[in-house]
DNA sequence: GAAGCCATGGGATACGGTTTCCGTGAGGCA
DNA sequence: TGCCTCACGGAAACCGTATCCCATGGCTTC
């Protein structure tokens, strides 16, 4: 009775229950199901018809120990209920289906001990790559452990995909994914400039966090081009958020409110900002131009409807999907710092209604 | 030469790369780190330093098909850029995390093959549980085709759970998380209501999506209530989305102009609604009022700000994951068709500045 | 001082498939 | 008719880990 399992198991059924009952061996199975291998037409039939009757799938841990098995992504991300991240994790996701691959999602919460733990546990998975999403924090230590996770990662036999994120420095085994940031700042901050716009409330972002720097770079190189002086004052740096809009705009109107556009971080920062100014009275475009960055949804539902950057954040997920895929298959042998470890791709300014010629308020 | 492996392999470390490397038994390191079973302080030290010079991790896959294993869940999901399904989604990780599980998530795309294959990856993963999310479409085939999906999981060991729909009919192994849908739209359009509003624009999503359904039911109710004919020409059926919302406002101005307020299925309905009828020159809520459905962020970051339905949708992700845990630790043998099986969360009305009384227009 | 016990470590086996290596039967050609 | 080849089925060796069972050594106890 200690035989196999007793027979009205509940478990799941095996490739064995099948062979058994099919009246075959467990290879002719096998080469059924992956058929990668020559059988009879009866064969097929046969064991088809007991799979279906069973209702048996393969077990994928068994399959991918014994070599087979399906590659699987892990998304890492900050904050899932990010829109921009969500797009970017759709495009990885969509591509990943595309090609039968699975994936594996993890949020880190701005955590690293969660984002250390989450990559061995990636790790432990077998996953043919790991993509972390979204801008980094410019500490020092920051470059010390995306190149530990990225040798790890390389020596079992995955690799390691920066999304939206600066590339490493020095010779380290990962691919980065990266937009034209800057360029994106920089185009924009000209569009509200040659509007006319002198004074311009600049909220970038928390200043250490690699996109928010990007972003004020090219407001600024925008600025210096245009022969405009863009005063410290004006200035204001804080997380990406709606609060954040909000109360940078309450604070600047009170201390320094002769500015005539909010040139802000992400079109969530924008959309606290124009509630903070209408709150103040003031109308939006009329009284105060706004433009966000991003594009996410949100930026063409609210009213006047946002003039902002459109970052490919969806084309990004595909593109560093198709990245380790392609990796996977060349053979992996790359050298290392060619041109394919970075991606960059472009972003340009979507015009809609939130930007007019500044006027002069009382 | 055709032993295990060659030394500097460039795959990943096993277990008994490690052990040899030690000096000690394969099961001695595998009980050093499962740590389920009394070492000497010696032995783990040695196997731990080993651990870190190769940078070990076990594997999972192997780990799994021996009984051990991180248990598994995964998110299926239509769409995940909606901002709802990422908050239960995020509920769902969160709790998961929490607990050292895993989360895989998938994406249907509402396309009822991709949706069956999805459900079969999983399977084959041995994932503890599937987590289905969003309102479903009520057609006939559909009971059937997850009484299927229930027990083939049920089969396999894992476990079905609906999140957002209504329970399945009859004797299915499945647990179904919802909320007070209809209960939340009666009390919504109870607010218009009692606020004075009589020729009300109903928008409640596709008529045959069930939480379209259940909405448009609590308004009714409402309406009989209050003895206020709610006329069917004022009701536009369509997609949850923005274009709905506007077009349908453009619509309904064209034909039946004399409405006084929106009560729109869903919050991004409600801005695009809002956005139609500022382009009419109409003004929210002086002429119109409007009020929405979910309490995504989008719902705060309008302006006005909507007055909408909060739906606990990440504590609802949170709830599936726990009783699917609590199933699993449970033993699983809870009778069928207990209480247990059917978990509602209240919803209730959130008061923002979108809806004032009603006033004659020209 | 000897017997018994507890605390540890090691060897073997199972988990569920894939795949290689053979064996065998059928069919083609001389 | 005999031999060789081709095509497919079956047995067994792994994949990497957990765990059961047993051996051994030191220590307690009589």
């Amino acid at each position: 009775m200690s035989q196999r399992k007793a027979s009205g198991d509940a478990g799941r059924a095996t490739i064995r229950d099948v062979a058994e009952r099919a009246g075959v061996s467990v290879a002719s199975v096998s080469r059924v199901l992956s058929g990668n291998y020559p059988v009879s037409e009866d064969l097929r039939r046969r064991v088809m018809k007991v799979v279906r009757d069973l209702d048996y799938v393969t077990n994928a841990h068994a399959r991918s120990l014994a070599g087979g098995g399906t590659p699987t992504v892990a998304i890492l991300i900050n904050n899932i209920t990010g829109a921009a991240f969500a797009h970017v994790a759709r495009g990885v996701e969509g591509a990943a289906t595309l090609r039968g691959w699975l994936s594996l999602v993890g949020t880190t919460g701005d955590d690293p001990e969660r984002e250390l733990a989450l990559v061995n546990l990636m790790r432990q998975q077998g996953v043919a790559a790991v993509v972390l999403l979204g801008g980094a924090y410019d500490y020092d230590e920051y470059q010390l452990r995306m190149a530990r996770f990225a040798r790890s990662l390389d020596a079992a036999g995955s690799h390691l995909v920066l999304v939206g994120r600066p590339p490493l420095e020095g010779d380290v085994p990962a691919t980065t994914v990266d937009y034209d940031n800057e360029g994106g700042a920089y185009a924009m901050a000209s569009h509200l400039l040659s509007a006319g716009h002198r004074r311009v409330l600049v909220l970038p972002g928390h200043s250490e966090l690699t996109t928010a720097q990007g972003r004020l770079r090219g407001a600024q190189r925008a600025f210096e081009a245009y022969g405009v002086p863009l005063e410290t004052g004006l200035v204001r740096h804080g997380p990406y958020d709606y609060e954040h809009g909000y109360e940078a705009v309450e604070a600047a109107l009170a201390e320094t409110p002769d500015f005539t556009a909010v040139l802000a971080g992400t079109d969530v920062v924008a959309a606290g900002a124009m509630q903070a100014l209408r709150a103040a009275g003031l109308r939006v475009p009329e009284d105060v131009s706004i433009v966000g960055y991003d594009d996410i949804p949100l930026a063409s539902q609210l009213t006047p409807q946002l003039t902002t950057v459109h970052v490919p954040y969806e084309e990004m997920g595909r593109v560093a999907l198709r990245a380790v895929a392609d990796r996977r298959e060349g053979g992996g042998g790359r050298r290392r710092g060619s041109d394919g470890d970075h991606l960059v791709l472009g972003t340009h300014v979507v015009v809609r209604n939130s930007v007019r010629p500044p006027r002069l308020r009382d």
